[in-house]
DNA sequence: CTAACTATATCACATTGTGATTTAAATTCC
DNA sequence: GGAATTTAAATCACAATGTGATATAGTTAG
């Protein structure tokens, strides 16, 4: 179920990168299939204010996973776009991500039920 | 869609509340049936780690959403429990969410398909 | 009683998000 | 053309959130 979406997460993180930069890299990656993006795309694929985007853009620059440059019909457009490090951190978790997908899919067939959640021993009466 | 979640956060907002704070809320009321939960409950309910949600009720304690209570049996456990101001606004939100939830479902009934994500201006060439 | 464990707290810090305002470029209208 | 409007992005001060590391109690095991 969501138990994906928090591996997901951890994934991120261990390659030293927050989930919302994953989104990030996600959303420039793929979601104009363009190739790039600029700001505003970004906000409605992250669901977020355009100057929320402008930072997570900014700091993810300065990791070296995203440049941007000028639009040139259109000067006040920014691309975004990712660099070659950006690329390989976003295969990485990806490939991270299938191998956990194929893992859980195989624990689904096996387990015919997982145990229901454990209630604590209660912390006092009540 | 992912659009309920998207309006969801919104309505939460339009209470002055943080969707995190409803998320904890929802916890609270919900999770374990009892009235009251646990730091470390909550941190397994919204994913996070406990000392987020230390923080998390903290301030939520602030604006009297919640309220804190040492366990009797192990001292160690600290219940928290809405307050009726939190009882009050979680409500609110909710029946702004079902509202929500049934024009969807009108919309739905109503279109045919929603038109397809509009493809900005190319801003430069590329 | 000591050691280990458990639940929560605290700390310093980076990241994320918000509302309001600003800058710069492009477009509209006269 | 030039003023007014619109649009995209940036900036600001600030609050909220999350992280890793460490600390403090309370509880349980040996």
């Amino acid at each position: 179920m969501r138990r994906f979406q928090r591996f997901s997460e951890q994934g991120a993180r261990a390659l030293r990168i927050t989930p919302q930069q994953h989104q990030l890299l996600l959303g420039v990656a793929g979601f104009t299939g363009r190739g790039w993006a600029t700001i505003t795309e970004l906000a409605e694929f992250l669901q977020g204010r355009h100057n929320a985007v402008v930072g997570l853009v900014q700091r993810a620059a300065q990791r070296g996973l995203v440049r941007k440059a000028q639009g040139e019909r259109d000067r006040r457009f920014v691309k975004v776009r990712l660099t070659s490090k950006g690329h390989a951190i976003l295969e990485k978790i990806s490939r991270k991500n299938i191998a956990e997908l194929r893992a859980l899919q195989f624990e689904i067939m096996k387990t015919p039920q997982p145990p229901p959640r454990e209630l604590p021993a209660a912390a006092g009466a009540e």
